[in-house]
DNA sequence: ATAATGATTGGC
DNA sequence: CCAATCATTATT
């Protein structure tokens, strides 16, 4: 069994700081998930930042304020999570000071703690560290909060103290990350092609292969 | 009340 | 390439 997992929280300061460095900070950090059946982590190693009123990507373009992203426009540190094509939910991090809402979206993960655990939530076989089996746990936004068990009852908490949180890991060197357009976006105009999208290079469990810049 | 659509995934 | 599948959102 998973006794304790071994990596503290961050400090819900750490979260206080702009987006963009938030992006290039979260890379290499951990979610951890703690639930009834056991400890699930994977370390972060694919993100896309966005940052409404002004990014036409974002869910908060032109200021726009729901009872879905309310979270966006709270306090950092938190979660927005949002469901999406009628079958998956999406996990971000709040980012910015209250009233600016500007979040990162979590989008890959490798596979660190509750490997079984994981599998068993994907409806997959459990594979050897490395093996496509394993890489296909987490490596995508809707992959990776169904791999942790991560729902809407999780909308808002804060990320810095179970049964969510982010827990440190070894940080990126910046000349080891890199960066290109974010995925999925054709509708967002000029913002279609902002490189928003930060990863870990060459890492094998991010979502899908570079069309690089940087 | 109704219609359009999506920060995805998996299968053909 | 395209269907699955439904909450959210804007519109009537």
């Amino acid at each position: 069994m998973n006794a304790e997992f071994s990596y503290p929280p961050l400090a819900p300061e750490f979260f206080c700081q702009p987006t963009d460095v938030l992006a290039y900070a979260l890379l290499g950090q951990h979610v951890v998930h703690v639930t009834a059946s056991g400890i699930s982590a994977g370390r972060i190693v694919e993100l896309e930042m966005y940052r409404g009123p002004d990014d036409r990507g974002a869910h908060t373009f032109g200021g726009r304020r729901t009872p879905r992203t309310a979270a966006m426009f709270g306090p950092p540190g938190h979660a927005y999570i949002y469901f999406i094509y009628g079958m998956y939910y999406c996990l971000n991090v709040v980012t910015a000071p209250s009233g600016i809402p500007e979040a990162i979206l979590l989008r890959a993960l490798e596979p660190v703690t509750g490997i079984e655990l994981m599998a068993a939530r994907r409806g997959l076989a459990v594979g050897e560290p490395g093996s496509p089996a394993y890489r296909n746990l987490a490596n995508g936004p809707g992959k990776l909060t169904q791999a942790l068990g991560i729902g809407q009852s999780l909308y808002g908490v804060p990320l810095w103290r179970p049964p969510l949180y982010l827990a440190k890991g070894v940080p990126v060197p910046t000349a080891q990350v890199a960066r290109g357009p974010r995925i999925n976006i054709p509708y967002a105009q000029e913002a279609r092609d902002y490189p928003w999208r930060f990863w870990i290079q060459d890492n094998p469990c991010v979502s899908r292969p570079p069309g690089a810049l940087r």
